[in-house]
RNA sequence: GGCCCGUUGGUCAAAGGGUUAAGACACCGCCCUUUCACGGCGGUAAUAUGGGUUCGAAUCCCGUACGGGUCACCA
């Protein structure tokens, strides 16, 4: 057996293989995770094996700890991978960096073959086709694939540097197959010989994709349709070296809106900043599963699904072809019905540090605080701006206290506080319940509808236009002596004015 | 500019020759209600465009427009 058959008899086969194959950034796009997500799926649908390779070849944009990042991320998500770095596996390393020896034995292979050659011109040599619009097209002549052997052993010898090209047919045409695309057919005079290991000896993207592909027995290709175009020299790539082709699957990428993809740089929000927005994991993969993908039949109504839901449903034709636009109010909405979902204990115990940001009076019941507030929560980071009137009461402008449907003006709000006051004084018992009741018999006295003295109460406690729960529940938030003070400075304000 | 891809309401999308062209978010209205919200009910709103093919087209073909991608010793 030499190299190429002993790795080769590595490779597991008969069983779906997806890959997962990131740069580490040190951040997950949102595309990038609907990728992985995508990737995931395919693999568990089939019963087969999800794999994570790192493509760390850039060393110029290597960041500390970003590769953790992204275990840190699969793991949260649920996306684990069978084999990886970490966990390992039969067909790795799974480190690109950790397999550069590789990529030059197969690029000699390649020439040995004469599917390839190697080309000694400069960088300037290449021929620049000019074009207008100041786009400058670089298209290589292919001048060293017609050098002749004593030529080119001469400039071997000679120590010139080179690299490998890759030898595209003038003629004809190649046509490839997309999962999503259907197929696409592109004359072969279109495209270049395109590098596949650079002067240092390292291979090009393109190249180590291939070659890692082949070698990890991936079944299915997931990745952006930004790649969509070199997909041609793939095949030619593959057919070159006698391997089967697999199946591609590209992906539109996800938008900020109708002209631009989202971008970390235009202050779009990756996954991390999401979470830390006080997305819930779920609601995000969830949301994002249904961006660019939708399930058959019946099943397209359905707006929720979990991971093992999707796993069981997920078929590559529902995945869209046209590029879909990131709706974070959309996104706001699913997440408010994860939250509502939430055990109660759950949702306090993530919404409790939001809480804690806008809340300190010790006399608080933080747990009634995020029940109360809990069925109107989309988001967390929401919260400290919606409670903090509880903390002190802000300044407001009693212009509230005029709410036509309530019935409620300046006057029948000052009527109403000052006939509450004294009841409320003489009041004991401060639950919810028992303050509504207390508060009815007002109402009954009055002869008025409800919330004629409602209203004022609510407005009155808490300074604001809108309020989590209502004002009896306001006022057993903020037991007695607070509720008597806010009420007296309602008169007080509305005496004034 | 060449090549490739895409285009159903504001957004995500279903429907792959025959439907009153689903559903969801957002928006609007009504009901309920201890305000807002939640919940319930209802509503506005779409096949980019011009030609074919067909008894019949969102669906198939061609052109146009618009948008995107790509054309690196980056990934």
């Amino acid at each position: 057996m030499d190299f190429f058959e002993e790795l080769d008899a590595r490779i597991p086969r008969g069983k779906v293989r997806t890959r997962f194959a990131p740069s580490p950034t040190g951040y997950m796009h949102v595309g990038n995770l609907r990728t992985a997500l995508y990737t995931w799926l395919i693999a568990r649908n089939a019963g087969g094996t999800f794999i994570l390779r790192i493509e760390d070849t850039d060393q110029g944009r290597l960041v500390d700890g970003a590769v953790d990042v992204i275990y840190k991320t699969l793991a949260e998500c649920g996306l684990t991978h069978n084999e990886g770095p970490d966990v390992g596996g039969p067909v790795g390393p799974y480190v690109q960096t950790e397999r550069r020896g590789l990529y030059g034995k197969y690029a000699a292979l390649l020439v040995e073959k004469g599917m390839a050659y190697r080309c000694f011109c400069d960088k300037e040599d290449v021929a620049e086709t000019e074009v207008a619009d100041g786009v400058a097209i670089h298209k290589y002549d292919g001048r060293c694939s017609r050098l002749l052997a004593a030529e080119i052993q001469a400039k071997l010898d000679a120590g010139l540097p080179y690299v490998v090209r890759q030898k595209i047919p003038q003629t004809g045409s190649t046509t490839f197959h997309d999962a999503s695309f259907g197929d696409i057919t592109v004359d072969n005079s279109t495209l270049d010989d395109q590098i596949l290991l650079k002067r240092d000896g390292l291979p090009t993207y393109n190249f180590a994709n291939v070659v890692d592909d082949h070698l990890m027995g991936i079944t299915h290709v997931v990745r952006g349709s930004e790649y969509l175009s070199s997909a041609p020299k793939y095949n030619l790539l593959y057919e070159a070296f006698g391997w089967e082709i697999p199946t591609y699957v590209h992906c539109s990428p996800v938008m900020r809106d109708a002209q631009h993809k989202m971008s970390k740089r235009h202050g779009d929000p990756s996954y991390e900043d999401l979470i830390a927005q006080g997305f819930l994991t779920e609601a995000v993969l969830n949301y994002v599963a249904l961006l660019g993908w939708s399930p058959k039949g019946e099943q397209s109504e359905q707006e929720f699904f979990t991971l093992e839901e999707l796993a069981k449903t997920f078929d590559i034709s529902g995945i869209s072809k046209s590029p879909a636009v990131f709706d974070l109010e959309k996104l706001r909405w699913m997440n408010s019905e994860y939250m509502k979902r939430l055990p109660p204990e759950v949702f306090f115990a993530k919404a409790e540090p939001w809480l804690r940001q806008a809340l300190h009076r010790e006399s608080l019941d933080l747990s009634a605080v995020a029940a109360l507030v809990q069925p109107r929560c989309e988001v967390l980071s929401d919260l400290p701006e919606r409670v903090n009137f509880l903390e002190a009461l802000p300044d407001y402008d009693p212009a509230l206290y005029t709410h036509k449907k309530s019935k409620s003006t300046p006057e029948t709000a000052l009527q109403a506080l000052q006939a509450v006051l004294p009841v409320l004084e003489r009041q004991d018992a401060w639950s919810n319940e028992a303050l509504y009741e207390a508060l009815l018999t007002v109402v009954g006295q009055l002869g008025v509808k409800n919330s004629v003295v409602l209203w004022p109460i609510r407005v009155a406690v808490s300074g604001k236009q809108s309020t989590p729960g209502g004002a009896t529940e306001l006022c057993a938030l903020l037991g007695k002596e607070e509720s008597l003070a806010r009420i007296r400075d309602g008169i007080a304000r509305l005496s004034q004015s």
